[in-house]
RNA sequence: CGGAGCGUAGCGCAGCCUGGUAGCGCACCUGCUUCGGGAGCAGGGGGUCGGAGGUUCGAAUCCUCUCGCUCCGACCA
């Protein structure tokens, strides 16, 4: 894309409204607009970016043997009388009415309608095991939305559920999604913890939610500063092998590791003193199996082998997609602006020409375009007739992982420099070069 | 929902207390010079001051109501 044929309205000041680093920039890098209190319209590069994480998810999901569907974002209220969640949920539910009077809602979560459609089409065992879920708009009425899109009312959400016959079966898909999840996170650069979320009704430890250290989350936590170091990395995981999706499951929680919900000091302080930490942290998944919950309240029900009529063993697996953004800015940022993750970045690279309209060096930066979207790449190119301090400051904010550096200083040795936005070196190469190291940069993302 | 505050040009703000029909910086447009980290000079365009009502000869300024937004707290992905 050339930047002269882009619509990316940059602001050069600060937001008034902006308390957080992740909505400042968001907001100046033209990613977003809000449109009423906590509901934005995404502008083209935070887009671009939303996308490319909802692709990741999407991904993940599929690579666990998860099905992908679309729900609306309107419901009708009587599947929240069945499950009797439509008095329970409160006035974070945005209710609606239609022309002709009957009770709709925006929808805030899904349980209800996936369970509707479980039940008019399966009935027996042997269609499962079933995992569902979509990508999907929801709105929950926050009395006070702040912090951009970490807290929006409108916000694009992830949210799977399972359908097993017995508890071991969900279980096993609680731990899918765990191993997913992580596998998530790690693509989009993040190190998002699982920990021990508050266990609600059914008790015992089968809830977690995914908590992003940053000092700005809304979470106090307590973990071992050893989890901060497990990976996932590239290991093979075969999603129906039970021990191994088991295995990795326990590698990852055993350390300590809690919210201030579940936070136990007995066992905290058995963590060796140096290792101890607490921080805060941006929730940005969670995962929970709560067996019948809805089924039986709303008859979703399978004949298992023996003739047996039982309620489905259920669970629901959410991932904020949207505020993934603000997460991952809040984890990666300088004072220049925002550095992204090789993962989600929206622009692979960015190409800066230092002396618009001199030949040569048009000519260079147009075959440097050129050969980066030769190599499948989407580079960014900083076609304006600008300074080169106006460029590089709007490349710093826009946070592109990678900058090459045009202009007839460098030219007259035969030479560009690609910039690392994380760590800030340059180093001098040919054009040609500097496409392959892009290049090669981003075959293993 | 309890407490506090703010709505004046696209953005950031001053003016309001002590009424006399609007100003600064950035951005934008034109020209010249500049050109490796948000350039300089000159010229120019743009707002009727969130909305409604009231007081007054006269309201951005005072009063009432209303809408929107923000912050602290409680709540939350």
């Amino acid at each position: 894309m050339r930047l002269t044929r882009y619509f990316l309205p940059v602001l050069k000041e600060n937001p008034a409204e902006a308390q957080i680093v992740s909505h400042r920039y968001m907001l100046r890098a033209g990613m977003i607009k809000q449109q009423a209190a906590g509901i934005y319209s995404w502008l083209p590069l935070g887009f671009k970016v939303l996308k490319r994480i909802e692709q990741i998810v999407h991904e993940e999901q599929i690579r666990a043997g998860h099905i992908p569907l679309l729900m609306p974002t309107l419901q009708p209220a009587d599947l929240w009388r069945e499950s009797g969640r439509y008095d329970d949920y409160g006035q974070e539910m945005l209710r609606i009415k239609d022309r002709h009077d009957r009770d709709m809602l925006y929808g805030p979560t899904n349980e209800e309608m996936i369970t509707d459609i479980f039940r008019s089409h399966v009935s027996s065992y042997k269609e499962l095991p079933l995992t569902l879920y979509h990508i999907q708009w929801k709105f929950r009425d926050e009395v006070r939305p702040r912090f951009g899109v970490m807290r929006g009312r409108e916000f694009l959400m992830k949210d799977g559920y399972n359908f097993d016959v017995d508890r071991e079966a969900a279980l096993h898909a609680y731990n899918r999604h765990m191993v997913s999840y992580l596998r998530t996170y790690e693509r989009m650069g993040l190190t998002a913890i699982p920990m021990r979320a508050a266990s609600g009704p059914i008790g015992g430890d089968n809830t977690h939610e995914f908590l992003v250290l940053a000092s700005t989350g809304e979470s106090e936590v307590f973990y071992d500063d050893a989890v901060t170091g497990l990976k996932l990395g590239n290991r093979e995981v075969d999603y129906d092998d039970r021990a191994q999706v088991k295995a990795i499951c326990d590698e990852f929680t055993t350390l300590y590791a809690r919210t201030d919900e579940t936070h136990d000091e007995a066992l905290f302080d058995a963590v060796p003193e140096a290792r101890r930490k607490v921080g805060r942290g941006i929730e940005v998944g969670q995962i929970f199996y709560f067996g019948t919950k809805y089924s039986e309240s709303m008859g979703a029900t399978v004949v298992t082998a023996d003739g047996s009529r039982v309620p489905v063993e259920m669970g629901s697996h959410g991932i904020g997609v949207s505020r993934l953004l603000g997460a991952i800015i809040e984890a990666s940022h300088d004072d220049k602006g925002i550095i992204w993750p090789e993962g989600v970045t929206p622009f692979h690279a960015g190409i800066v020409n230092l002396k618009q309209g001199d030949a040569a060096t048009d000519a260079a930066c147009e075959a440097i375009y050129a050969a980066l979207k030769a190599k499948g790449l989407d580079p960014l190119y900083d076609d304006r007739d600008e300074r080169a301090g106006a460029k590089f400051a709007t490349m710093d904010l826009i946070g592109l992982p990678w900058r090459v550096t045009v202009g007839p200083r460098g030219l007259a040795n035969g030479k560009v420099e690609l910039t690392s936005r994380r760590t800030g070196i340059s180093e001098e190469m040919t054009a040609e070069t500097a496409v392959d190291r892009i290049a090669q940069i981003y075959e293993g993302v």
